[in-house]
DNA sequence: TCCGCAAACCTGTCCTACAGGTCTAGGAAA
DNA sequence: TTTCCTAGACCTGTAGGACAGGTTTGCGGA
């Protein structure tokens, strides 16, 4: 299927391409199990170590799930894989801090006005919680953020498109390292209030089900986040 | 590091968390080897066969690549494992066809904006060449696919940002099965060349540098690729 | 100083073994 | 008859040894 899954004699590659095969053709849905590895191994003919680490490669980018004593399950997408990823991309360089910021900002006034078109009454309950927390949590900047990153995610699920909660979720770990920078960067309580209070009106925009006000009210959240880590020296 | 790596008793979990941290604070590039797996193994105080199955984790996610002979080497992410994630995704419908493409949409109308700022000259000619080909292959429709495939990633790479290229290159495989649906449901010549002006428009917006009517011919491509769709019954 | 080669090094694969977790068939109890 | 429970079968996780063949390195010669 893929070029580096693919290179003659390579027997792990092969035996990975085969079990995703397989996951296709038998149509296997979250929660179905494969044949046990020994089994795997025979049938495609190469050593049980080889299909182990077949298995190894799929369970990392979460196609499957492994445990003890527990044949190979077929897994939903979750986005640790992915932030690996990401973390990995930006630690070698490949990816920058103000790239993510603007795949984020893209992708984000998208997931504010679809979640304004299609948020649960429970999203809306939840989305406005994290905003009200993070007023209230004013002085202890680990619950702002958590309540902050908690935030963002909820509007992206209540987007109804998994694949930007999936993206968006793999950007976690490098927002909790850069967040505090831009906590900082804000150096009075006054500018602090004031990103609270965009969210708290996101929020109620989100609530009221007015997308164009949730894009706009995104974009007004991205723009002055990045003005402060502009004013900051950070980018 | 991760949830799904920190089961306590899980020594490929730890070892994998141990040589992403390994690569982290010893601030490794693409091309640096790691130790060889011996030594990893009596590092870790874990066998060689735990070493491998970490080893092969972070290859599937290509933050690694492995090869035999060689020591493993810190890798440069690229669009292959995410591919068969969204792939997967799609699979066990965790993500329709629809999603991916409002998410390509959102995605795409940047980077149309973005190349147009930011596209070489070079690039600029790649981006013409391929519409131009869309549009002298039309009979043969394959030819049209991969150029089409081919436009968009280049627009994609020509935005400077690694995270859309990777992003839009992991729908590459979903795009090539569902494109002949578009194909087709564009029933006349005459609609299948007003795509194809479309593309030549949008790649002379990019090549003018003019990002407002990049975006904007972007968005028109999506909405009557959209429309095709809608038309034929497929979403 | 440069080149080439042999030895040292390293990975890919296979095998065997066993501890301990999980599942299931079938018997016991209600 | 149905439900519950358990013993045994099944299965995975880890260890360690072996060897073929690819890669790197350092030595010796030109």
């Amino acid at each position: 299927m893929n070029a580096a899954f693919a290179k003659s004699s390579d027997y792990v590659g092969h035996a990975v391409a085969a079990i995703a095969r397989l996951i296709r053709e038998q149509d296997l849905k979250p929660g179905d199990r494969l044949p046990a590895e020994t089994v795997l191994s025979s049938q495609l003919q190469v050593s049980r170590t080889v299909v182990r680490e077949a298995l190894r490669s799929l369970a990392a980018l979460s196609l499957l799930e492994l445990g003890a004593g527990k044949r190979p399950t077929v897994a939903k997408l979750d986005d640790e894989a992915l932030c690996l990823m990401i973390d990995h991309g930006v630690m070698i360089d490949q990816i920058d801090i103000q790239q993510i910021y603007d795949a984020r900002r893209t992708i984000e006034v998208r997931t504010a006005a679809l979640a304004a078109l299609r948020r649960t009454d429970a999203e809306a309950i939840q989305i406005i919680a994290h905003a009200t927390a993070m007023a209230q949590d004013l002085l202890v900047p680990d619950k702002v953020m958590e309540h902050d990153i908690a935030f963002h995610l909820a509007v992206a699920r209540a987007s109804r498109n998994p694949l930007f909660a999936l993206i968006l979720g793999a950007f976690q770990n490098v927002t909790r390292e850069t967040w505090p920078i831009g906590w900082r960067s804000r150096s009075s309580d006054a500018e602090r209030q004031a990103m609270n209070a965009l969210h708290l009106e996101l929020a109620e925009a989100i609530a009221a089900g007015n997308p164009q006000s949730a894009a706009a009210m995104m974009e007004r959240h991205f723009d002055s986040s990045l003005k402060a880590l502009v004013a900051a020296g950070i980018i």
